[in-house]
DNA sequence: TACACAACCTGAAGTTACTATAGAGTCAAC
DNA sequence: GTTGACTCTATAGTAACTTCAGGTTGTGTA
C-alpha cells in the first residue's frame, strides 16, 4: 500500500506518517521504482501502535522506549510496565494540577458577581494583587 | 530598576522579560546612556499581572486581550468575566479529557498484572490490538 | 589605573508533535 | 496527450519559552 492508504485506514495524516519516519518511530519503507513509499501489514501495525500510544499522550520518547523494548521479545515486560505506570504517574499529576488551578480560578471568578466597570472590576483586581505561587517544576510532558 | 532585579522581583528570568515585550506583553521600558532596559513600578505591576495570569494556565492570547481591555477602564467588565469564563471552561475540559485517559490507561494496566515477557506483555498487546479512536479536537490551548 | 567578572545586549536556534506551504515529479484514466 | 489525484522533498510556522554565541557595560578590587 503507498502512504495516502496507510494514512487513512491508520486514522491519521500522510505528513504524519512521513514525520514519524523521519523521527525514527517508523522503519523506512521500500519505494517503487517511482520512488514513492510502499508499506506492508508490518508497518500498519506499527503505525497502529503508534498512534495508540499517542491517543494516551504518551511522548514520543516514551513510544520511542516502548519500542526499543519490543525488539528484546524474550525479556521480562518489567521496563514496560515501569513505562506504563509513570506516565499514568504523569496524567494524574495533571490532574491534580489543574483542579488546583480550577479551585483559584473559581475564587477568582467570586470575585466579580455583578458586572462593574473594568476600573472596579474583582477579577482584574485579583490579578494584578495575587501572589505569584512558584509555578511548580513540571514532571510530565503533559500540557 | 534593571532588568535582572525586575526578573527576580517577579519570580522569572530575564529572558522571559525580554520575551514578553518582544511579544508586545510589557510595553518598551527606557534605557540607560549604556543601552540597558530601565523599569519603574508600571512595569513591575504589569509583569506580576502576566506572570499571575500565566500561573493560571492563560495562553497570551487571553492574557493580552485582559491587556488590551484594560484600556478602557471605564467600560464594563462583561468582556473580562467572558475571557474569565471562557478559560475556566478550558481546564475543566482538558480535566474531563485527562480523566477518560486515565480510565483507558488504567484498563491496559490491567491486563498485565504479573510480570510475563515482553512476547507476552498484555499492555503490548493491548496497545497493538486498541482501536485507535478519533483523537476529539482541542477546543483548549491547555495540553 | 588595570583587570577581572557579573550583568547586560542582540540575534538565532532548539524544544514538541505536528501542520502547512511551495514547487516539482508520478501515475491512471479518458 | 492531457487532466487531476497522488506523491516527493524541503522549508517554515505553531506556543512559550530556553539556550547559546558573541559582544558591550558597569563595578569592585589590587
Amino acid at each position: 500500500m503507498k502512504i495516502g492508504e496507510l494514512a487513512q485506514v491508520a486514522q491519521c495524516t500522510v505528513e504524519t506518517v512521513r514525520y514519524y519516519e523521519k523521527e525514527g518511530l517508523l522503519v523506512e519503507p521500500g519505494r517503487t521504482p517511482g520512488n514513492f513509499r510502499v508499506y506492508g501489514p508490518e508497518h500498519l501495525e506499527r503505525l497502529r501502535f503508534i498512534r495508540n500510544c499517542r491517543a494516551l499522550d504518551m511522548s514520543h520518547e516514551e513510544i520511542h522506549t516502548l519500542l526499543g523494548l519490543t525488539d528484546h521479545p524474550g525479556e521480562g515486560c518489567g521496563a514496560i510496565n515501569a513505562v506504563f505506570d509513570q506516565h499514568i504517574a504523569h496524567v494524574e499529576e495533571r490532574i491534580r494540577e489543574l483542579a488546583q488551578l480550577k479551585l483559584q480560578l473559581a475564587a477568582l471568578r467570586q470575585r466579580c458577581q455583578t458586572e462593574q466597570t473594568i476600573d472596579a472590576c474583582g477579577i482584574l483586581h485579583g490579578l494584578a494583587v495575587m501572589e505569584t505561587e512558584q509555578k511548580p517544576e513540571r514532571h510530565t510532558h503533559l500540557g
